[in-house]
DNA sequence: AAATTATTTTAGGCAAGGCTAAAAACAAGC
DNA sequence: GCTTGTTTTTAGCCTTGCCTAAAATAATTT
Protein backbone atom coordinates (compact mmCIF):
# COMPACT_ATOMS: atom_id res chain seq x y z
CA UNK A 1 0.00 0.00 0.00
CA UNK A 2 1.04 3.60 -0.58
CA UNK A 3 2.46 5.59 2.28
CA UNK A 4 3.92 9.07 2.44
CA UNK A 5 7.45 7.77 2.67
CA UNK A 6 7.01 5.39 -0.25
CA UNK A 7 5.56 8.12 -2.44
CA UNK A 8 8.50 10.35 -1.52
CA UNK A 9 10.97 7.68 -2.58
CA UNK A 10 9.19 7.01 -5.87
CA UNK A 11 9.09 10.70 -6.67
CA UNK A 12 12.78 11.05 -5.85
CA UNK A 13 13.65 8.07 -8.06
CA UNK A 14 11.66 9.58 -10.93
CA UNK A 15 13.46 12.90 -10.61
CA UNK A 16 16.90 11.32 -10.44
CA UNK A 17 16.08 9.15 -13.48
CA UNK A 18 15.22 12.37 -15.34
CA UNK A 19 18.29 14.25 -14.19
CA UNK A 20 20.95 11.59 -14.22
CA UNK A 21 19.67 8.65 -16.23
CA UNK A 22 20.46 6.06 -13.62
CA UNK A 23 19.62 6.02 -9.93
CA UNK A 24 22.22 5.13 -7.31
CA UNK A 25 21.46 4.64 -3.64
CA UNK A 26 23.88 7.45 -2.96
CA UNK A 27 21.79 9.83 -5.06
CA UNK A 28 18.72 8.91 -3.03
CA UNK A 29 20.62 9.46 0.21
CA UNK A 30 21.33 13.02 -0.91
CA UNK A 31 17.93 13.78 -2.42
CA UNK A 32 16.01 12.48 0.56
CA UNK A 33 18.50 13.50 3.22
CA UNK A 34 18.60 10.06 4.76
CA UNK A 35 21.15 7.27 5.41
CA UNK A 36 22.29 4.52 3.04
CA UNK A 37 20.80 1.75 5.17
CA UNK A 38 17.39 3.42 5.08
CA UNK A 39 17.54 3.56 1.30
CA UNK A 40 18.40 -0.13 0.97
CA UNK A 41 15.55 -0.96 3.32
CA UNK A 42 13.01 1.06 1.42
CA UNK A 43 14.15 -0.22 -1.95
CA UNK A 44 13.38 -3.74 -0.75
CA UNK A 45 9.92 -2.59 0.27
CA UNK A 46 9.30 -0.86 -3.05
CA UNK A 47 10.59 -3.85 -5.00
CA UNK A 48 8.34 -6.19 -3.03
CA UNK A 49 5.39 -3.98 -3.97
CA UNK A 50 6.40 -4.15 -7.61
CA UNK A 51 7.10 -0.45 -7.98
CA UNK A 52 10.81 -0.70 -8.72
CA UNK A 53 13.25 -3.24 -10.03
CA UNK A 54 16.25 -3.50 -7.80
CA UNK A 55 19.31 -5.63 -8.17
CA UNK A 56 21.76 -5.47 -5.31
CA UNK A 57 24.69 -3.10 -6.02
CA UNK A 58 23.24 -2.31 -9.44
CA UNK A 59 20.78 0.54 -8.90
CA UNK A 60 17.01 0.93 -9.26
CA UNK A 61 14.50 1.47 -12.04
CA UNK A 62 10.84 2.38 -11.73
CA UNK A 63 8.37 -0.13 -13.09
CA UNK A 64 5.32 1.12 -14.96
CA UNK A 65 3.18 1.04 -11.85
CA UNK A 66 5.89 2.77 -9.84
CA UNK A 67 6.22 5.46 -12.44
CA UNK A 68 2.49 6.00 -12.41
CA UNK A 69 2.52 6.65 -8.68
CA UNK A 70 5.57 8.88 -8.93
CA UNK A 71 4.04 10.96 -11.71
CA UNK A 72 0.76 11.28 -9.89
CA UNK A 73 2.56 12.46 -6.77
CA UNK A 74 4.59 14.96 -8.74
CA UNK A 75 1.45 16.18 -10.46
CA UNK A 76 -0.24 16.74 -7.11
CA UNK A 77 2.82 18.49 -5.72
CA UNK A 78 3.01 20.93 -8.59
CA UNK A 79 -0.72 21.61 -8.73
CA UNK A 80 -0.78 22.42 -5.02
CA UNK A 81 2.16 24.74 -5.55
CA UNK A 82 0.15 26.59 -8.17
CA UNK A 83 -2.73 26.78 -5.72
CA UNK A 84 -0.55 28.22 -2.98
CA UNK A 85 0.95 30.86 -5.25
CA UNK A 86 -2.03 31.77 -7.42
CA UNK A 87 -4.80 31.55 -4.85
CA UNK A 88 -3.20 32.04 -1.45
CA UNK A 89 -0.60 34.53 -2.70
CA UNK A 90 2.46 32.83 -1.34
CA UNK A 91 5.72 33.56 -3.13
CA UNK A 92 7.52 30.89 -5.11
CA UNK A 93 10.10 30.40 -2.40
CA UNK A 94 7.56 29.64 0.33
CA UNK A 95 5.51 26.86 -1.19
CA UNK A 96 7.71 23.83 -1.45
CA UNK A 97 7.40 22.57 2.11
CA UNK A 98 3.60 22.73 2.21
CA UNK A 99 3.30 21.14 -1.21
CA UNK A 100 5.50 18.37 0.13
CA UNK A 101 2.68 17.58 2.58
CA UNK A 102 -0.26 18.32 0.29
CA UNK A 103 1.03 16.02 -2.45
CA UNK A 104 0.09 13.04 -0.28
CA UNK A 105 -3.53 14.10 0.11
CA UNK A 106 -6.40 13.34 -2.23
CA UNK A 107 -7.10 10.89 -5.02
CA UNK A 108 -7.25 11.30 -8.78
CA UNK A 109 -10.71 12.82 -8.60
CA UNK A 110 -9.65 15.53 -6.17
CA UNK A 111 -6.52 16.21 -8.17
CA UNK A 112 -8.47 16.59 -11.39
CA UNK A 113 -10.89 19.00 -9.76
CA UNK A 114 -8.01 21.01 -8.36
CA UNK A 115 -6.48 21.03 -11.82
CA UNK A 116 -9.71 22.32 -13.34
CA UNK A 117 -10.14 24.92 -10.60
CA UNK A 118 -6.65 26.22 -11.33
CA UNK A 119 -7.38 26.37 -15.05
CA UNK A 120 -5.30 23.36 -16.13
CA UNK A 121 -1.91 24.98 -15.59
CA UNK A 122 0.96 23.51 -17.64
CA UNK A 123 3.75 24.71 -15.37
CA UNK A 124 4.24 25.20 -11.67
CA UNK A 125 5.49 28.42 -10.03
CA UNK A 126 9.10 27.38 -10.67
CA UNK A 127 8.47 26.73 -14.33
CA UNK A 128 8.49 22.94 -13.98
CA UNK A 129 6.00 21.12 -16.20
CA UNK A 130 2.97 19.56 -14.52
CA UNK A 131 2.27 15.97 -15.60
CA UNK A 132 -1.21 15.53 -17.05
CA UNK A 133 -3.85 13.21 -15.63
CA UNK A 134 -2.70 10.70 -18.23
CA UNK A 135 0.86 10.91 -16.97
CA UNK A 136 2.11 12.92 -19.93
CA UNK A 137 5.35 14.67 -19.32
CA UNK A 138 4.58 17.76 -21.33
CA UNK A 139 7.89 19.57 -21.55
CA UNK A 140 8.26 20.34 -25.21
CA UNK A 141 10.16 23.53 -24.45
CA UNK A 142 13.73 24.08 -25.39
CA UNK A 143 15.16 25.93 -22.42
CA UNK A 144 18.80 26.74 -21.94
CA UNK A 145 20.69 27.94 -18.89
CA UNK A 146 21.22 31.69 -18.98
CA UNK A 147 24.95 31.03 -18.71
CA UNK A 148 24.85 29.81 -22.32
CA UNK A 149 23.53 33.06 -23.78
CA UNK A 150 25.55 35.65 -25.67
CA UNK A 151 25.65 39.43 -25.78
CA UNK A 152 22.59 40.83 -27.53
CA UNK A 153 20.30 37.91 -26.70
CA UNK A 154 16.80 38.80 -25.54
CA UNK A 155 15.80 36.10 -23.10
CA UNK A 156 12.79 35.23 -20.99
CA UNK A 157 13.05 33.37 -17.68
CA UNK A 158 10.96 30.22 -17.92
CA UNK A 159 12.27 28.04 -15.11
CA UNK A 160 14.98 27.38 -12.58
CA UNK A 161 17.24 24.40 -12.11
CA UNK A 162 17.56 24.80 -8.36
CA UNK A 163 14.23 25.66 -6.75
CA UNK A 164 15.63 25.74 -3.23
CA UNK A 165 14.50 28.56 -1.01
CA UNK A 166 17.85 30.34 -0.80
CA UNK A 167 18.34 30.54 -4.54
CA UNK A 168 14.78 31.75 -5.12
CA UNK A 169 15.15 34.41 -2.45
CA UNK A 170 18.35 35.48 -4.17
CA UNK A 171 16.42 35.95 -7.42
CA UNK A 172 13.68 37.83 -5.55
CA UNK A 173 16.32 40.23 -4.26
CA UNK A 174 17.42 40.84 -7.85
CA UNK A 175 13.82 41.46 -8.96
CA UNK A 176 13.95 38.41 -11.14
CA UNK A 177 10.78 36.40 -11.54
CA UNK A 178 9.30 33.90 -13.96
CA UNK A 179 8.36 35.53 -17.24
CA UNK A 180 10.85 38.39 -16.86
CA UNK A 181 12.50 39.44 -20.10
CA UNK A 182 16.15 40.46 -20.01
CA UNK A 183 18.75 41.47 -22.55
CA UNK A 184 22.34 40.31 -22.29
CA UNK A 185 24.48 43.44 -22.38
CA UNK A 186 27.94 42.25 -21.53
CA UNK A 187 29.71 38.97 -20.92
CA UNK A 188 32.83 38.92 -18.77
CA UNK A 189 35.32 36.24 -19.67
CA UNK A 190 37.08 36.73 -16.38
CA UNK A 191 34.53 35.05 -14.11
CA UNK A 192 31.84 34.18 -16.66
CA UNK A 193 29.43 36.68 -15.14
CA UNK A 194 27.14 38.74 -17.34
CA UNK A 195 25.52 42.14 -17.19
CA UNK A 196 21.86 42.13 -18.02
CA UNK A 197 19.35 44.86 -18.79
CA UNK A 198 15.90 44.89 -17.17
CA UNK A 199 12.81 46.08 -19.04
CA UNK A 200 12.91 49.34 -17.05
CA UNK A 201 16.42 50.01 -18.33
CA UNK A 202 18.28 49.19 -15.14
CA UNK A 203 21.27 46.88 -15.25
CA UNK A 204 22.83 44.35 -12.93
CA UNK A 205 25.59 41.80 -13.00
CA UNK A 206 24.77 38.15 -12.40
CA UNK A 207 27.31 35.55 -11.38
CA UNK A 208 28.01 32.41 -13.36
CA UNK A 209 26.31 30.33 -10.70
CA UNK A 210 23.18 32.44 -10.73
CA UNK A 211 23.02 32.25 -14.52
CA UNK A 212 23.48 28.49 -14.65
CA UNK A 213 20.37 27.98 -12.58
CA UNK A 214 18.16 30.22 -14.70
CA UNK A 215 16.39 28.39 -17.51
CA UNK A 216 15.55 30.80 -20.30
CA UNK A 217 14.06 30.90 -23.74
CA UNK A 218 15.70 32.94 -26.44
CA UNK A 219 13.26 35.42 -27.91
CA UNK A 220 13.26 36.97 -31.39
CA UNK A 221 16.96 37.04 -32.01
CA UNK A 222 18.41 40.45 -31.67
CA UNK A 223 21.47 38.42 -30.77
CA UNK A 224 24.70 38.57 -32.65
CA UNK A 225 25.53 34.88 -32.75
CA UNK B 1 5.90 17.44 19.05
CA UNK B 2 2.65 17.39 17.11
CA UNK B 3 1.84 14.38 14.97
CA UNK B 4 -1.23 13.47 12.97
CA UNK B 5 -2.38 10.97 15.54
CA UNK B 6 -1.91 13.37 18.45
CA UNK B 7 -3.86 16.10 16.69
CA UNK B 8 -6.63 13.62 15.99
CA UNK B 9 -6.85 12.69 19.66
CA UNK B 10 -6.87 16.32 20.81
CA UNK B 11 -9.60 17.18 18.34
CA UNK B 12 -11.65 14.19 19.47
CA UNK B 13 -11.25 15.17 23.11
CA UNK B 14 -12.37 18.71 22.32
CA UNK B 15 -15.48 17.46 20.54
CA UNK B 16 -16.41 15.04 23.29
CA UNK B 17 -15.92 17.78 25.89
CA UNK B 18 -18.38 19.91 23.91
CA UNK B 19 -20.90 17.15 23.42
CA UNK B 20 -20.77 15.32 26.71
CA UNK B 21 -19.02 17.53 29.22
CA UNK B 22 -16.58 14.91 30.38
CA UNK B 23 -14.33 12.64 28.37
CA UNK B 24 -14.07 8.92 29.07
CA UNK B 25 -11.61 6.58 27.42
CA UNK B 26 -14.57 4.65 26.16
CA UNK B 27 -15.85 7.70 24.32
CA UNK B 28 -12.48 8.09 22.64
CA UNK B 29 -12.47 4.44 21.67
CA UNK B 30 -15.74 5.01 19.83
CA UNK B 31 -14.93 8.37 18.31
CA UNK B 32 -11.52 7.26 17.03
CA UNK B 33 -12.46 3.69 16.26
CA UNK B 34 -9.56 2.27 18.21
CA UNK B 35 -8.91 0.01 21.25
CA UNK B 36 -8.91 0.94 24.93
CA UNK B 37 -5.22 0.17 25.36
CA UNK B 38 -4.33 2.50 22.50
CA UNK B 39 -6.27 5.29 24.18
CA UNK B 40 -4.52 4.84 27.51
CA UNK B 41 -1.18 4.85 25.73
CA UNK B 42 -1.86 8.02 23.83
CA UNK B 43 -3.27 9.81 26.86
CA UNK B 44 0.05 9.22 28.59
CA UNK B 45 1.84 10.72 25.63
CA UNK B 46 -0.46 13.74 25.52
CA UNK B 47 -0.20 14.26 29.27
CA UNK B 48 3.60 14.11 29.08
CA UNK B 49 3.48 16.84 26.43
CA UNK B 50 1.29 18.98 28.68
CA UNK B 51 -1.72 18.95 26.39
CA UNK B 52 -4.10 17.09 28.68
CA UNK B 53 -4.50 16.39 32.35
CA UNK B 54 -5.10 12.75 32.97
CA UNK B 55 -5.67 10.93 36.20
CA UNK B 56 -5.91 7.18 35.95
CA UNK B 57 -9.53 5.95 35.85
CA UNK B 58 -10.79 9.54 36.15
CA UNK B 59 -10.95 10.86 32.59
CA UNK B 60 -9.10 13.58 30.66
CA UNK B 61 -9.28 17.34 30.28
CA UNK B 62 -7.54 19.52 27.72
CA UNK B 63 -5.06 22.03 29.05
CA UNK B 64 -4.94 25.50 27.50
CA UNK B 65 -2.17 24.49 25.13
CA UNK B 66 -3.98 21.29 24.22
CA UNK B 67 -7.16 23.18 23.52
CA UNK B 68 -5.27 25.60 21.32
CA UNK B 69 -3.96 22.76 19.16
CA UNK B 70 -7.37 21.09 19.05
CA UNK B 71 -9.14 24.29 18.00
CA UNK B 72 -6.54 25.03 15.39
CA UNK B 73 -6.93 21.54 13.94
CA UNK B 74 -10.71 21.83 13.92
CA UNK B 75 -10.43 25.23 12.27
CA UNK B 76 -8.23 23.83 9.54
CA UNK B 77 -10.53 20.88 9.04
CA UNK B 78 -13.59 23.04 8.56
CA UNK B 79 -11.88 25.61 6.35
CA UNK B 80 -10.62 22.87 4.05
CA UNK B 81 -14.15 21.47 3.91
CA UNK B 82 -15.38 24.86 2.75
CA UNK B 83 -12.63 24.88 0.15
CA UNK B 84 -13.59 21.47 -1.15
CA UNK B 85 -17.27 22.35 -1.43
CA UNK B 86 -17.09 25.98 -2.54
CA UNK B 87 -14.08 25.81 -4.82
CA UNK B 88 -13.77 22.21 -5.98
CA UNK B 89 -17.53 21.59 -6.07
CA UNK B 90 -17.63 18.49 -3.95
CA UNK B 91 -20.88 17.81 -2.16
CA UNK B 92 -21.14 18.01 1.61
CA UNK B 93 -21.11 14.25 1.96
CA UNK B 94 -17.83 13.77 0.10
CA UNK B 95 -15.48 16.11 1.91
CA UNK B 96 -14.93 14.72 5.37
CA UNK B 97 -12.25 12.17 4.56
CA UNK B 98 -10.07 14.55 2.60
CA UNK B 99 -10.43 17.27 5.21
CA UNK B 100 -9.32 14.70 7.75
CA UNK B 101 -5.99 14.61 5.91
CA UNK B 102 -5.77 18.29 5.00
CA UNK B 103 -6.32 19.42 8.58
CA UNK B 104 -2.81 18.24 9.42
CA UNK B 105 -1.15 20.35 6.73
CA UNK B 106 -0.03 23.96 7.04
CA UNK B 107 0.65 26.41 9.81
CA UNK B 108 -1.30 29.40 11.12
CA UNK B 109 -0.13 31.56 8.27
CA UNK B 110 -1.38 29.16 5.62
CA UNK B 111 -4.64 28.70 7.47
CA UNK B 112 -5.22 32.43 7.72
CA UNK B 113 -4.57 32.87 4.03
CA UNK B 114 -6.96 30.05 3.22
CA UNK B 115 -9.52 31.68 5.49
CA UNK B 116 -9.13 35.00 3.68
CA UNK B 117 -9.29 33.31 0.27
CA UNK B 118 -12.55 31.67 1.25
CA UNK B 119 -13.98 34.98 2.49
CA UNK B 120 -13.74 34.28 6.22
CA UNK B 121 -16.58 31.76 6.36
CA UNK B 122 -18.27 31.39 9.76
CA UNK B 123 -19.66 27.91 9.15
CA UNK B 124 -18.53 24.80 7.33
CA UNK B 125 -20.63 22.91 4.74
CA UNK B 126 -22.41 21.01 7.52
CA UNK B 127 -23.32 24.17 9.39
CA UNK B 128 -20.69 23.70 12.08
CA UNK B 129 -19.05 26.91 13.30
CA UNK B 130 -15.44 27.52 12.29
CA UNK B 131 -13.20 28.62 15.15
CA UNK B 132 -11.51 31.95 14.50
CA UNK B 133 -7.76 32.48 14.38
CA UNK B 134 -8.01 33.58 17.99
CA UNK B 135 -9.70 30.34 18.93
CA UNK B 136 -13.12 31.88 19.35
CA UNK B 137 -15.91 29.39 19.29
CA UNK B 138 -18.39 31.59 17.44
CA UNK B 139 -21.66 29.71 17.76
CA UNK B 140 -24.09 32.31 19.04
CA UNK B 141 -26.91 30.63 17.19
CA UNK B 142 -29.85 29.05 18.89
CA UNK B 143 -30.51 25.95 16.84
CA UNK B 144 -33.01 23.27 17.74
CA UNK B 145 -33.51 19.80 16.32
CA UNK B 146 -36.34 19.74 13.80
CA UNK B 147 -38.00 17.09 15.94
CA UNK B 148 -38.81 19.83 18.47
CA UNK B 149 -40.82 21.96 16.07
CA UNK B 150 -44.61 22.25 15.95
CA UNK B 151 -47.17 22.50 13.22
CA UNK B 152 -47.06 25.86 11.51
CA UNK B 153 -43.42 26.55 12.23
CA UNK B 154 -41.39 27.97 9.39
CA UNK B 155 -37.88 26.61 9.81
CA UNK B 156 -34.55 26.90 8.07
CA UNK B 157 -31.95 24.13 8.08
CA UNK B 158 -28.74 25.49 9.57
CA UNK B 159 -26.82 22.38 10.56
CA UNK B 160 -26.81 18.66 11.16
CA UNK B 161 -26.01 16.68 14.28
CA UNK B 162 -24.73 13.65 12.42
CA UNK B 163 -22.56 14.62 9.47
CA UNK B 164 -21.81 11.05 8.48
CA UNK B 165 -21.93 10.23 4.82
CA UNK B 166 -25.01 8.02 4.94
CA UNK B 167 -27.16 10.56 6.72
CA UNK B 168 -26.08 13.35 4.40
CA UNK B 169 -26.82 11.22 1.34
CA UNK B 170 -30.24 10.52 2.84
CA UNK B 171 -30.90 14.26 3.04
CA UNK B 172 -29.61 14.72 -0.52
CA UNK B 173 -32.19 12.18 -1.65
CA UNK B 174 -34.92 14.21 0.03
CA UNK B 175 -33.67 17.42 -1.65
CA UNK B 176 -32.74 18.82 1.73
CA UNK B 177 -29.71 21.08 1.91
CA UNK B 178 -28.31 23.72 4.21
CA UNK B 179 -30.35 26.93 4.05
CA UNK B 180 -33.55 25.20 2.90
CA UNK B 181 -36.72 26.64 4.38
CA UNK B 182 -39.53 24.27 5.30
CA UNK B 183 -42.91 24.58 6.92
CA UNK B 184 -44.20 22.01 9.39
CA UNK B 185 -47.54 20.88 8.09
CA UNK B 186 -48.43 17.93 10.23
CA UNK B 187 -47.06 16.15 13.26
CA UNK B 188 -47.91 12.49 13.78
CA UNK B 189 -48.05 11.41 17.43
CA UNK B 190 -47.92 7.79 16.36
CA UNK B 191 -44.23 7.62 15.35
CA UNK B 192 -43.24 11.24 15.92
CA UNK B 193 -42.75 11.78 12.21
CA UNK B 194 -43.75 15.05 10.57
CA UNK B 195 -44.95 16.15 7.20
CA UNK B 196 -43.10 19.16 5.83
CA UNK B 197 -43.74 21.52 2.95
CA UNK B 198 -40.97 22.50 0.54
CA UNK B 199 -40.75 26.01 -0.96
CA UNK B 200 -42.03 24.62 -4.27
CA UNK B 201 -45.14 23.36 -2.54
CA UNK B 202 -44.26 19.69 -2.48
CA UNK B 203 -44.59 17.71 0.71
CA UNK B 204 -42.81 14.81 2.30
CA UNK B 205 -42.82 12.93 5.55
CA UNK B 206 -39.65 12.80 7.63
CA UNK B 207 -38.99 10.22 10.32
CA UNK B 208 -38.27 11.10 13.91
CA UNK B 209 -34.67 10.07 13.46
CA UNK B 210 -34.18 12.23 10.40
CA UNK B 211 -35.72 15.21 12.20
CA UNK B 212 -33.58 14.80 15.31
CA UNK B 213 -30.44 15.19 13.28
CA UNK B 214 -31.55 18.36 11.50
CA UNK B 215 -30.61 21.55 13.33
CA UNK B 216 -32.96 24.35 12.40
CA UNK B 217 -33.72 27.95 13.18
CA UNK B 218 -37.29 29.05 13.67
CA UNK B 219 -38.13 31.89 11.32
CA UNK B 220 -40.77 34.64 11.73
CA UNK B 221 -43.30 32.74 13.80
CA UNK B 222 -46.22 31.73 11.71
CA UNK B 223 -46.32 28.91 14.26
CA UNK B 224 -49.25 28.26 16.56
CA UNK B 225 -47.34 27.57 19.78
C1' DA C 1 -21.97 -5.99 51.47
C1' DA C 2 -21.09 -9.24 47.79
C1' DA C 3 -21.20 -10.39 43.19
C1' DT C 4 -21.41 -9.27 38.62
C1' DT C 5 -20.40 -6.21 34.83
C1' DA C 6 -18.04 -2.51 32.62
C1' DT C 7 -14.09 0.31 32.13
C1' DT C 8 -9.26 1.25 32.36
C1' DT C 9 -4.60 0.02 32.83
C1' DT C 10 -0.53 -2.96 32.44
C1' DA C 11 2.27 -6.23 29.97
C1' DG C 12 4.08 -7.78 25.97
C1' DG C 13 4.02 -7.84 20.74
C1' DC C 14 4.09 -6.16 15.98
C1' DA C 15 4.94 -3.25 11.72
C1' DA C 16 6.96 0.94 9.54
C1' DG C 17 10.67 3.41 8.90
C1' DG C 18 14.34 5.57 10.66
C1' DC C 19 19.35 5.04 12.69
C1' DT C 20 24.61 3.36 13.66
C1' DA C 21 28.27 0.21 13.04
C1' DA C 22 30.33 -3.36 10.70
C1' DA C 23 30.80 -6.38 6.75
C1' DA C 24 30.69 -7.14 1.84
C1' DA C 25 31.05 -5.75 -2.90
C1' DC C 26 32.67 -2.90 -6.38
C1' DA C 27 36.02 0.54 -8.55
C1' DA C 28 40.59 2.60 -9.11
C1' DG C 29 45.45 3.19 -8.75
C1' DC C 30 49.84 1.30 -8.41
C1' DG D 1 47.00 -8.65 -8.98
C1' DC D 2 46.84 -6.29 -4.72
C1' DT D 3 45.58 -2.23 -2.02
C1' DT D 4 42.80 1.61 -1.05
C1' DG D 5 38.60 4.01 -1.05
C1' DT D 6 33.74 4.30 -2.06
C1' DT D 7 29.22 2.38 -2.20
C1' DT D 8 25.90 -0.88 -0.74
C1' DT D 9 24.17 -4.25 2.24
C1' DT D 10 23.49 -6.70 6.58
C1' DA D 11 22.73 -6.83 11.46
C1' DG D 12 20.77 -5.03 15.21
C1' DC D 13 18.50 -1.29 17.70
C1' DC D 14 15.08 2.68 18.45
C1' DT D 15 10.53 5.26 18.32
C1' DT D 16 5.68 5.85 17.21
C1' DG D 17 1.46 4.03 17.53
C1' DC D 18 -1.24 0.27 17.00
C1' DC D 19 -2.85 -4.41 18.83
C1' DT D 20 -4.44 -8.61 22.15
C1' DA D 21 -4.78 -10.66 26.53
C1' DA D 22 -4.84 -10.37 31.25
C1' DA D 23 -5.05 -7.79 35.55
C1' DA D 24 -6.86 -4.02 38.23
C1' DT D 25 -10.23 -0.76 39.36
C1' DA D 26 -14.84 1.23 39.30
C1' DA D 27 -19.84 0.83 38.89
C1' DT D 28 -24.12 -1.63 39.28
C1' DT D 29 -27.15 -5.21 40.86
C1' DT D 30 -28.79 -8.23 43.97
Amino acid sequence: MQTISREDYLKAILKIEEEAGSVSNQALVEKLNTRPASVTNMLHTLAAAGWVEHEAYKGVRLTDSGKEIALSTLRKHRLWEVFLVDKLNFSWDEVHQWAEDLEHVGDEELTNRLDAFLGHPAFDPHGDPIPTAQGQWSDGRNLIPASKTVVGDRIQLKGVVDSGESYLKHLDGLKIELGLILVVSKSLDFDESKILIWPDGSEASLSKQTLQNMLVEKLSGKGKE
